[in-house]
DNA sequence: CTTACAATACTGACGAGTCGGTTTTGAGCA
DNA sequence: TGCTCAAAACCGACTCGTCAGTATTGTAAG
């Protein structure tokens, strides 16, 4: 009955999760914790170092997931970019349909986490999405100006809705709209549809110093 | 030395807003909000309830005070709706960079605020967007069938850019795209309709506006 | 007899909130 | 202008509950 400690990793770790999504890192009391995995308090101990180290650790995990997921989606083959993009898309709608504790639960997150390789997961996700985008701008079927930007926008827009979007939504509907938006303001359009958008004159607009 | 009591209420509020923004909640010791105001740490308590009083006090300040500029550049006369939704976007993003701080309060917001008031001015805020878009369709310039999720969508698109994107990007640059995203993703496709929009010289983006 | 663990008792630090003493303010008065 | 005094603002050392983390004990399984 007591061999193999995965199995009691994984009760903890989604027992803690279920907690600290649902109120502040501060509010949630390891005792609790325990209590409601069944689970002495000292064997907290055994499979993680501290009470940070257990929140991080579900953090990354479950942001590793939702990127193994994306890998997944994206390699092999040529897709066109337009589908790897939709493919995105759907992919994090579905995980925040599927696991709306650790959605929520990366959201607490923020960027105020001291460990360098969040911010590199970070990166490397946003990198996958900005270089879709760039694959689609080489081959024409796109014509973004800032995909970095754009591709900081994807994740947000999810996040956005998963949050304070009222509970009715489905997961069909929100993904059909998300990618409307994104895929809209990426694609190439009939030329002079997108003519505009005042593109020649930013750069000499911007001079004047953003902030900070 | 201070007679006017909102004076160093302001204090304490800056100080603690700088402090919540940089390190989470649990972190923030109100000794040390106290000593960086340099204030006594009683002084506090007379003028904010609790820890948490004065956490949500700055939250929903700076919020309000978001809403009522977007509220001043929608009213009055009949604005077309592509105009006010540059308009809502451009106001949030120089918010987001005049107030860094509070903006990135804001961000940690999220957490089950028990507060009524908090969920009322969040849906009179993407009502707000929600019905500018509305109007937009009904004046054939827009096109959007989920008005409300695309509304909802609008600050997760600030928020993404001003926390995870690089620390270059200036205000121009990030507005210029990110109306672009949502004014593709919303407006009637066609030839016609983008002409329309483009006719009234842009706004005046480059409106000064120094970091400091 | 050993291993893995639940249960639980324990402790030590930490930090929110308090309280009594001190300073500032401004009105009333000369 | 100067003095008095009460009320209000202010300070910061202290208190006291709360947990994170640890050590101990009992027990079931192998």
């Amino acid at each position: 009955m007591q061999r193999p400690d995965e199995k009691k990793r994984a009760l903890i770790a989604a027992t803690a999760a279920r907690l600290f999504a649902t109120r502040p890192f501060h509010k949630v009391k390891l005792d609790d914790v325990a209590a409601e995995a069944g689970v002495g308090k000292g064997t907290l101990y055994i499979y993680f170092k501290s009470k940070e180290d257990l929140y991080f650790w579900l953090i990354y995990d479950a942001f590793t997931q939702v990127l193994e997921r994306l890998k997944r989606q994206l390699e092999g083959e040529q897709i066109p970019a337009g589908e790897g993009l939709r493919r995105i898309l759907s992919e994090l709608v579905k995980f925040a349909f599927d696991h709306p504790t650790l959605y929520e639960l990366m959201r607490t997150a923020g960027p105020i986490i001291p460990d360098e390789r969040w911010a590199d997961r970070r990166r490397e996700f946003t990198g996958l999405i900005e270089r879709t985008i760039r694959r689609g701008n080489v081959s024409g079927e796109f014509d973004d100006p800032h995909p970095q930007i754009t591709a900081l926008c994807v994740p947000g827009l999810v996040r956005s809705v998963m949050l304070f979007g009222p509970k009715g939504l489905d997961e069909a509907t929100v993904t059909a709209q998300l990618i409307r938006l994104i895929e809209r303001g990426v694609y190439r359009n009939g030329k002079k549809a997108m003519k505009r958008t005042r593109t020649p004159k930013r750069t000499a607009l911007a001079s004047g110093r953003g902030g900070r």
